[in-house]
DNA sequence: AGCAAATGCCTCGTTTATGATCCATACTAA
DNA sequence: TTAGTATGGATCATAAACGAGGCATTTGCT
């Protein structure tokens, strides 16, 4: 399938949407031209654009580096929070069966 | 530039991390097969197996979308808040100016 | 008002991600 | 321990993202 013709859901839809306005609204707020983004990113121009644009196409390290880069920050935490918390998610990610079998019948469907 | 061979911060490329063993975590818990969550988020096995290693170069929808299958929120807020932040953005988005002009000297780097 | 610059939005060629398939290995349940 | 299944990873064809460049419009400064 093709990210263009895929299927989201509303969450994942307003959530990309939200993400791009923030980017654009702190690339703004910091006074930073699109090209001057692009730039440090080092990506083009137009793929900002894309970004701001909440285009669900572009790749997810080219966003969250572009979001980076105005200052914000998917997980709101500071480097050796993030190492904690990476750390810490590997050691309980060992814990968890390794291979998720099939138990015929219900799967865990809420949210 | 390719987002193979794209230079990452190492905020981003943790927050890329973190997020995709929050992912593979909710998977397993949920008790879903690689193969159940890729038929669920409309993607192939092997792109949910690209997602749960942080690859940069995954589009971004295809990893929110299958965040949100597994539970995992980015802005932890439901439907109705959600939204709210949207047009609040908006609004907040419409005062801000139009275009960036380059004010000659310094930028805002304080991050 | 006038002008330089920023933005929005195209198209096209290239590079890349994605889906499909297959295989080897690891794992879980019985 | 064995059988069946999930996973990891690799390859290949195809579809799509990305970069480059261009053009029209809008914007903000003077």
């Amino acid at each position: 399938m093709k990210p263009e013709s895929r299927a989201y859901s509303s969450y994942s839809r307003d959530a990309l949407t939200l993400l791009a306005q923030i980017i654009r609204r702190a690339r703004i707020e910091r006074k930073l031209t699109t090209q001057e983004l692009a730039d440090r990113a080092g990506i083009s121009r137009g793929l900002v654009q894309r970004i701001e644009r909440g285009d669900p196409g572009c790749a997810i390290g080219a966003v969250f580096e572009t979001a980076a880069i105005v200052g914000v920050r998917l997980f709101d935490a500071d480097q050796p929070t993030m190492a904690a918390h990476l750390s810490a998610n590997s050691a309980t990610l060992a814990l968890l069966p390794k291979s998720v079998r099939r138990s015929r019948g219900s799967v865990k469907d809420d949210f």
